[in-house]
DNA sequence: GCGCCAATAGCATAAACGGGTGATTTCAAA
DNA sequence: TTTGAAATCACCCGTTTATGCTATTGGCGC
């Protein structure tokens, strides 16, 4: 019968790697699996070893941690990847959600905790030190922080452009608010004077890049 | 000189409550501003107690915690919000977070732990619970999940695709291949039938919508 | 009251588009 | 080897769009 949480290590600094080593194995339940300087190996080393949580540096030499991570998901989908690094740049954080990562803790984070992470990416949990997650969550808030409509658009022509952003001809637009065609031309011929573009398709994309209307 | 941060608790339940102010209190550095059940006074409340940070229950009578945090962000904007709740449920978190929250921890959480928490949210972090943070994540990795879109479209018609997206007229897109502009003509009424549409618009939006073409 | 502007509408013309039909070539799978 | 899907090109025809010019009406501000 078999508890214990498999860990592997991948950082290429020495002494961090083996204060890593250390701690793990002083850890019950938790059992190291290995621990490794680079990603080189890996296609090998995770269906040998089997680890349950992978402790992953982004900075090594050959194949960085992130792009490791979709690697390493693919040989074992099981596997939970917890990065641990000194970078905080939105960049890197994202970039390595988005290929699988499942927690994100900086390197100056205290041991105790790390161990913590480790039980916690394992139970199904996603540990994360504040810092980065505030980088995360400003992600979901900032579309108010785009640009709101300055291109001046009056309301009717608002709802002109919905009418196209819903895929409209001329004619059904026409029927849905009660005016004649002409007039929806007319209304148009201003938006594309107002968005600076000069065909539908150019309108509808502005429209929604820019968020002028809601989808 | 002032440097303590001063908390309010929303919480409609009392034992919580008095709990949660008891543990504030005895915190060096936190200093108790307010504790209510609910949030129906938040506009003379805020600007009278100066928060700058507050814990926010969600279940309360009146205005709920979700509810409650944009307009207490908008009478103090660099107020933090820490939820603290019993739910985990996906829609909650996003609305809180989108509302402006800054953190978010469930209940269980050991007071130690809450404690810390509100240092982290005051210095700028945004401390998660590791399940609540799981969910946050799957948001980034699901498009993932959102490509069952086999429209079966070969290469050539996904070059003409991203040429309709980029708002090219056919002419432009035949240049930009050095191909007729009747075969482009051809390609997309492949197009259209793949996807089922039967204008450039709808087929731009299709595209961009369900991700058939990176932006 | 006067002027401005959004909303409405019409007409005209040229370009772009959508749909029908059909054809040739090439390449890979059956 | 046959079959079939992709990619290429062509012609036709009717519809939709883009653009230019013009014009009336009803509000709003000054």
């Amino acid at each position: 019968m078999e508890d214990l949480i498999r860990v592997i290590v991948f950082e290429d600094n020495r002494d961090l790697r083996e204060g890593m080593t250390f701690l793990l194995q002083a850890t019950p339940g938790l059992t190291l699996a290995g621990a490794f300087s680079d990603c080189r190996d890996l296609p090998t080393q995770i269906p040998a070893l089997q680890p349950d949580v992978v402790l992953m540096d982004i900075d090594m030499p050959g194949i960085t941690g992130i792009e490791a991570t979709p690697l390493l998901k693919a040989l074992r989908p099981a596997c939970q990847v917890l990065m641990l690094t000194v970078f905080e740049d939105e960049d890197k954080i994202f970039q390595a959600i988005r290929n699988g990562a499942s927690g994100y803790l900086l390197k100056r984070t205290p041991p105790g905790e790390i161990i913590k992470a480790i039980f916690d990416v394992h139970r199904g949990g996603s540990p994360m030190t504040a810092s980065v997650a505030r980088k995360v969550l400003h992600f979901f808030q900032e579309p108010a922080k785009t640009a709101p409509n300055d291109y001046q658009l009056s309301a009717r022509e608002l709802d002109i452009l919905k009418g196209l952003v819903k895929g409209f001809s001329y004619k059904l637009i026409a029927d849905e608010f009660f005016i004649s065609v002409d007039t929806v031309r007319s209304h148009i011929r201003h938006i594309y004077d107002k968005l600076q573009v000069n065909s539908k398709t150019e309108a509808v994309l502005k429209a929604i890049r820019e968020k002028l209307v809601l989808e």
